[in-house]
RNA sequence: GCUGCUGUAGCUCAGUGGUAGAGCACUUCCUUGGUAAGGAAGAGGUCAUGAGUUCAAGUCUCAUCAGCAGCUCCA
């Protein structure tokens, strides 16, 4: 006899074989039709599946509320996807077809590649093929079966994941809806008819068999399903309203920051808007370095490559960074004895040649200033900050916006400190990532504390240090009252970090602020310091970086704020507005007193309608206009307009001033509440 | 780096192998208007670059450069 508990505390009881689709109808037709899968124990299983024949379960019946039953629409939608795949086109060999977090895919190889043009075909096969209504049928055969039908089906794909990922597996199953079969763990809902109207293809995308770059390269077709048509139009609607914060978009139509073929991919030119957005996030750190005992320095872009064979970052990063600079003379003398390419690389490596390199990180400089000195435990903690510029060689497909340049500049400090100050040192620097952050009402990020992996050896210095700093990384994060999750294979080569990892529009995640430790450099560089005890001691090492590196935080910021920046930070903070060509003598000299006051103004007395003045200023995302007339300039007043609230009416040019300097002075940060002043309705 | 797509005016984009187009922006003139678009005229192009096919190429082919999506990578 079966014991089914129910979500509620009811129990139902069994004497022959039921599935839970059984009991979803004795409960009531109306839950037996909205029902897609079934949880028994925790475990997903299908509506129709037969449930144990004795004992007691939890049984949960999912209907289309439930998150985990669109998953299963999505991976059932992906198999009727590759069926009407098969049917329309030769020789298809299926790979995987999962669910993701908003659609799923599913990687295949094609005699003929498809194209987008193909879309609309294979949309209309998939919905013939829901029409025909076939059922999900589930069949589970010895793995020796399993192998030889995937045989017999000529999917190469499968057969070699059975005889590798799923080498441990016994018994094997497959799903059969139609003429389609396919090697599927499952679940999937009951029928084709589930899936409904909501399905759409979306683009088309290469990646490789088991996501690897050695490995053949597949057709990735990528789509989506909702369980009504409603849903579909409202996630393509989201889809369009986040490309329109996308800061490459609004970078280019507000003038912020550019990039020229001329120059170079994924070297960034800002433009004085850009700049000023970026000088004033540099100034707003550099007044909390100057409060948290920081020392300022300067280095140069370029640095001998054996100050980089003693980091270790040359040659063993050679390939993501530009090619080392050799002195002329020393290229003309190996260019006569006839020296190959291939042999300068290898006299660069073993050093049997010198050269420069654009340097890929600040550290080394650091070091070296810190070197340059004897050092006390009573000068310690030393901490140096510098805006370092850094050069990389990022694979051209990686490029993108502001998010990943070749050339970026790091807000970026060096801390060394003794390892009891290494606890409080590293809680100071996310206090200052948190101010960061919380000042620019960033609250969607996740922190993450980036681990070694065990299986790896790109990493240097040995296992105790490096349990000590991954345990103090793991200590401070969970000083900071906030979720983190611990990561392993996200360390940098010399140590564990915490990073804050924001996602972008498009929902990419990006790694901004960082903090982390370092036992490998100070050990490298042969660093030291005397200790009270008049013995020589080994400082430990804190990079951080509250930002990242400028382009990619700017890069945020401007999606963050759909580039509508607070007060302080907005490259054009006021636009004086003449009323008519009348008030252009008063308005000439509001502009010059607000000039002398620090804020960044511009005027507008084109003998244009007052109207057509404000409706640009909307659209420039300006906080403040302030509108000038034949009375503001009798009464000696500006007539103050916020971007967001709208007519502030007249108010004294002396009280204007008071007000907007105390917005900047807080960095206040003011959202935009109502629907139409967001400055996109033209969009 | 790989696969696919794209590159036309400052911006967004039309354009059938046969004389280069629109909207917005820009310039000039008219309008002097108090809180989201006043009117008229004008200027603006090596159709990314280089080769090829063709009587003829923005349009077809190839290469290069750059961008986009995804994959791989990110000290």
């Amino acid at each position: 006899m079966l014991t089914v508990m129910l979500p509620d505390g009811s129990r139902r009881e069994y004497e022959s074989s039921v599935s839970a689709y059984d009991v979803a109808t004795e409960i009531g037709p109306g839950l037996a039709k909205a029902a897609v899968v079934a949880e028994v124990d925790g475990a997903m299983i299908d509506l129709h599946a037969p449930l144990p024949s004795a004992g007691e379960v939890q049984l949960r019946l999912l209907t289309k509320r439930d998150r985990a039953a669109l998953d299963v629409l999505r991976h059932s939608c992906a198999h009727v996807m590759a069926q009407a795949v098969m049917r329309l086109y030769e020789g298809v060999q299926l790979a995987f077809g999962p669910y993701t977090e908003t659609g799923f895919y599913y990687d295949m190889a094609l005699e003929k590649p498809l194209s987008e043009e193909d879309f609309p075909k294979i949309e209309a096969e998939m919905k013939k093929i829901v029409k025909e209504n076939e059922r999900y049928e589930r069949l589970e055969m010895p793995r020796k079966e399993a192998l030889e039908l995937c045989r017999e089906m000529g999917q190469k794909f499968k057969v070699e994941h059975i005889e590798t990922g799923l080498a441990e597996f016994e018994t094997l199953s497959f799903y059969r809806q139609g003429e389609f079969l396919d090697l599927c763990r499952g679940r999937h809902v009951p029928s084709t008819r589930f899936i409904g109207k909501g399905f759409k293809l979306l683009s088309l995308a290469g990646a490789y068999w088991k996501g690897d770059a050695s490995n053949q390269q597949l057709q990735r077709l990528y789509a989506t399903v909702f369980f009504d048509k409603k849903e579909l139009k409202e996630h393509l609607h989201r889809l369009e309203e986040a490309k329109r914060r996308d800061h490459r978009v609004l970078g280019k139509k507000h003038n912020l920051f550019d990039f020229d073929e001329q120059v170079g991919a994924g070297l960034v030119l800002w433009k004085p808007k850009g700049a000023v957005v970026r000088q004033e996030l540099q100034n707003f750190i550099a007044e909390h370095l100057q409060r948290q005992g920081y020392g300022q320095v300067f280095t140069p872009h370029i640095g001998k490559l054996e100050l980089y064979r003693t980091s270790g970052h040359f040659p063993y990063y050679q390939e993501s960074q530009f090619p080392p600079l050799v002195g002329r003379d020393q290229m003309k003398k190996l260019a006569d004895e006839g020296c190959s390419c291939g042999d300068l690389a290898n006299m660069l490596s073993e050093g049997e040649i010198e050269g420069y390199l654009l340097k890929p990180m600040n550290c080394p400089h650091h070091i070296r200033i810190y070197a340059s000195e004897k050092r006390s435990y009573r000068d310690l903690p030393v901490r140096l900050a510098e805006f370092g510029t850094v050069y990389r060689w990022e694979q051209s497909g990686e490029l993108g916006g502001l998010s990943r340049v070749r050339s970026f500049t790091q807000d970026d400090a060096h801390l060394f400190v003794t390892e009891d100050q290494l606890s409080d040192e590293i809680d100071q620097c996310l206090d200052l990532v948190k101010i960061v952050l919380n000042t620019l009402g960033m609250d969607d990020y996740r922190v993450r504390v980036g681990l070694r992996d065990p299986n790896s050896d790109k990493y240097v210095g040995e296992a105790d240090q490096w349990d000590r700093a991954e345990a103090a990384c793991r200590k401070a994060a969970e000083g900071m009252g906030v979720d983190f999750t611990a990561e392993e294979g996200e360390a940098a080569f010399y140590g564990p970090k915490i990073d804050f990892v924001v996602r972008d529009v498009i929902g990419r995640e990006w790694q901004l602020g960082t903090v982390q430790v370092d036992y490998q450099l100070p050990q490298r560089f042969e660093l030291e310091y005397t200790g009270a005890d008049n013995q020589t001691h080994r400082p430990v090492m804190v990079h951080r970086a509250p930002f990242g590196s400028m382009e990619r935080f700017v890069g945020v910021l401007i999606e963050h704020f759909a580039a509508a920046f607070p007060l302080w930070l907005a490259p054009e903070q006021l636009r004086l507005l003449t009323v008519s060509e009348k008030s252009e003598t008063y308005g000439k000299e509001v502009e010059q007193r607000l000039r002398e006051e620090g804020f960044r103004i511009e005027a507008d007395y084109r003998g244009q309608k007052l109207g057509a003045k404000i409706r640009e200023a909307q659209l420039d995302l300006i906080p403040y206009m302030l509108v000038v007339g034949e009375k503001d300039a009798e009464n000696g007043t500006v007539t103050v307009r916020d971007r967001i609230e709208g007519d502030l009416g007249a108010m004294p040019l002396e009280a204007a001033i008071v007000k907007l300097k105390q917005e900047v002075t807080d960095k206040t940060v003011r959202q935009v509440g109502g629907s139409r002043n967001d400055g996109d309705q033209n969009s």
